[in-house]
DNA sequence: AGTCTTGCTTACTTTTCGTAAGTACGTACA
DNA sequence: TGTACGTACTTACGAAAAGTAAGCAAGACT
């Protein structure tokens, strides 16, 4: 008796098809690994950084204060993956690559920015709420 | 010659006098922890779940897939410190507490809610950029 | 030959997270 | 009398993730 070999012969549903929507809620669904990817420390930073133009490597890196490049290059390998960014090496020495945002990653940016934007110009209401000795530990001319 | 205490003496000026607004991009800002609490892992679901009603701890934990009672605790401490979250604990044995959003909580939830709709409906978009090997791992009832 | 540049990668340390097992404490039941 | 129960945490501890710093490739320039 011969055995059906599906993975070839099944016809392959689009993806669409398949994933039909996420829950965020459910512990095993991938819309959480997205989520974590785009809300990241320093993925909703890249997002902010690229949704309005697009920036190589280095100036990423300067851009976003306090990131070191080991995760700014894990950060934008993973929103790449999601489709949210583009990357554009150029064969040149020394090395030069461009990242920018696809249509679907600003998308996503305009998103995180509505967040990121309610927490900047908000940061007052929130800080009045913290613990006077935890805010003490800022340095005056960073508030 | 005398010194002056001016941690007694000087008029204490208003918080939202004095931070202005945050900036997300410099590394020493205190926006930043604003913005790892409120993007966390866990943060953005409870923000999600409390949303539209008050839980107790135990519905939270049943609520959110995943979610253990360590890191919960831990996620509504951080949101309560920030003023996103009001805990209401009722003095009886066993324990019984409510938490529910503030005002300012409410805000940032609708951003945050913005976000992770999108992500929600618009997963299929994303996952077709995944290595089908990483999306292979997910079990077919997941999708 | 040696130095400089850029975009990573690697080794190692530190911080955070997840899992599982307590803890408190009145109430109900045996 | 004692013992199990329910809820909301807290505490160890091992695992995973993040931060730090140094290394690497490879051609241009001195």
């Amino acid at each position: 008796m011969e055995q059906i070999d599906r993975s070839q012969t099944a016809p392959r549903r689009p993806l669409s098809d398949i994933v039909a929507r996420g829950n965020l809620m459910a512990a095993a669904c991938p819309s959480r690994e997205v989520l974590n990817h785009g809300t990241s420390r320093w993925g909703v930073l890249v997002l902010m950084a690229l949704e309005t133009r697009t920036l190589r490597f280095s100036q990423l890196k300067k851009h976003i204060g306090g990131v070191s490049e080991r995760m700014l290059a894990q950060t934008l390998k993973l929103l790449e993956g999601d489709g949210f960014v583009r990357r554009e090496a150029f064969a040149v020495v020394p090395p030069h690559v461009e990242y920018s945002l696809t249509p679907l990653g600003l998308e996503v940016a305009e998103r995180t920015r509505g967040l990121a934007d309610w927490i900047q110009v908000n940061l007052p209401r929130i800080v009045a709420n913290w613990d006077p000795e935890v805010l003490a530990t800022y340095a005056p001319e960073t508030l």
